[in-house]
DNA sequence: GCCATATGTAACACATGTTACTCTTTTAGA
DNA sequence: TCTAAAAGAGTAACATGTGTTACATATGGC
């Protein structure tokens, strides 16, 4: 599950500890989620999303991957 | 966290079971979201709120209930 | 009362999310 | 280049979510 965080992160121009800090996780938390090492429990979620001001769905893009097998292929 | 699961379901005329099926977990996954015993995972919480088009937000309560500690009285 | 269906629940095992600790790498600025 | 801030990452331990199985309770129709 791919997710924003990062590009809401740098729209509120906060670097991984301070939003750790702000939603209570530690920068590892941040970091791991924002590198897709595995999804938020909904309620980091919630907190990430409330903060900035969007919905859960707007930060996590679910995008029904389970079904799929060839996707977000970038260019390199 | 509360939820509103079991109204959806209501609404939706779906048992436990027909909506654990739907959404690929099992009946006791179902009834212990519903119940209370723990929070759904995001993808779960995803599922059902789609299948009952309406937002994670919508689905459950957040509430903020971390810092309230005499809510959701209710009279009996 | 009996039966079928829906729901509540308990113990354990397993999977996944989170932390603490530590180290490396990248990036930007003087 | 040197430095410091920011980010990536590995491991072990712990916390939480989910599955399995089985049984208990409630409810409504006969």
């Amino acid at each position: 599950m791919k997710n924003n965080i990062r590009i809401y992160r740098a729209i509120h121009n906060l670097t991984q500890e301070e939003l750790a800090r702000k939603i209570s996780v530690t920068r590892k938390t941040v970091n791991s989620i924002e590198g897709g090492k595995y999804n938020p429990s909904i309620d980091v979620a919630y907190k990430m999303a409330k903060l900035f001001n969007v919905t859960i769905e707007e930060l996590c893009c679910f995008e029904d991957e389970e079904n799929t097998g060839e996707n977000e292929k970038v260019d390199e």
